[in-house]
DNA sequence: CCGCATAAGTTAGAGCGTCTAACATATATA
DNA sequence: TATATATGTTAGACGCTCTAACTTATGCGG
């Protein structure tokens, strides 16, 4: 068979990957219709196999979510670290372009950036999507520590990872939603993280 | 019958008040579990009347969520105003004041600010929320304006209202979750606060 | 290469939630 | 007082999640 396409649907009796299919399958449908109108039957349609084939393969509808959730993490934090890697080490651009990164990402993939942040974490609660994101801030660590000249994080470094971090996060948020981003008017975003880089990894420590 | 209590139960066969009951019990709910977890058939046991009886004073389940929303981003921008109300027209303190306000009600109803801004705009989408929102914006361009000296809403007053929403934003969402805060450390949120605006009205125009 | 344990599907169905239709009762007004 | 309307009720269709019991494919030891 052909292998080169991934499918979602499978040929026969056995499906091949399924969970593989199925958290592409989940990913597809909350970016389409939203995290909140996601349904397991959907993404089994879509994939081809009955309601309760997921049930092989995760322990219940969270736990479908969680993986693709986890999977997006992966993503955005290899984009982070590609984005920084060309650039100097040591500099703010490379805080500025971990900002762009991430707001790139909440756009692009406003469902799963939703998933994770949206406030679900309640409801997501998992201990590995937990560390999913701990390993993204600490990539915003250290760089910031790299801009500070310092070796390990401190709280300072700390504290304005947490600042920057605030600021992109809440950008995120009313950027990939249309009708809050027109409330701002044009905003130059790459002057405007340049700028914030600069003063945040410069002033006194607050 | 004793009125000075607002009730979620009824007494006989009518309700007396049963749309402003469902509210409250759609809120209580939403506080409790998240708005993931809402159910229109708890609210309704909430409020003692059949699963059928909503449908007589809203359209569905997201009608009544956007009832319930609305209702607090009215008190929200109530609280807005009335903490800036004692302090001198025109002073940073009242920006400060307006944001201090807003991180508060994310904390308190966390469950709301979820709805109004967790990006849930596709779903919860309705015009008369989509104005409670301008209308709370309002109250901070205004301020903002008064800061720079400025009679109208200009394209600089909106830029800066708008990137000092942004953080405030970010802000609410990692403090009101107890996993994302942690990562911060400790932060001086009114110092930070009053930093902010100081910062954000006095620079050049970007 | 066969037989068998196990992995990975299937169908059937319980249980809950949303919402509609048809009916019932209270309230308000002519 | 009669009646129209607002506001409740019950019954039930339909979709979703998830489990139980069954079926089929796969892989591995002899």
């Amino acid at each position: 068979m052909n292998v080169r396409e991934k499918k979602l649907a499978k040929d026969g009796y056995h499906h091949g990957d399924l969970r593989a299919g199925l958290i592409e399958a989940t990913r597809r449908l909350v970016e389409e219709k939203g995290p909140e109108k996601f349904s397991v039957s959907e993404a089994c349609r879509l994939a081809g196999v009955s309601t309760a084939a997921p049930y092989k393969h995760f322990k219940d509808k969270n736990d479908m979510l969680v993986a693709m959730v986890i999977d997006g993490m992966d993503r955005l934090r290899g984009n982070m670290i590609a984005a920084c890697a060309p650039l100097p080490p040591g500099s703010p651009d490379r805080v500025s372009a971990l900002g762009r990164e991430y707001i790139d990402f909440a756009i692009r993939e406003h469902g799963v950036f939703r998933l994770k942040f949206g406030g679900f974490t309640d409801e997501l609660d998992d201990p590995r999507l937990e560390a999913a994101g701990d390993e993204t801030f600490g990539v915003v660590l250290e760089e910031v520590a790299a801009c500070l000249g310092v070796r390990d994080v401190t709280a300072d470094v700390r504290r304005r990872g947490f600042i920057l971090w605030s600021f992109v996060h809440g950008l995120s948020f009313l950027l990939a939603d249309p009708k809050l981003s027109a409330m701002g008017g044009d905003v130059d975003l790459d002057a405007l993280l340049a700028e914030l880089a600069v003063r945040v990894l410069s002033d006194a420590p607050g």
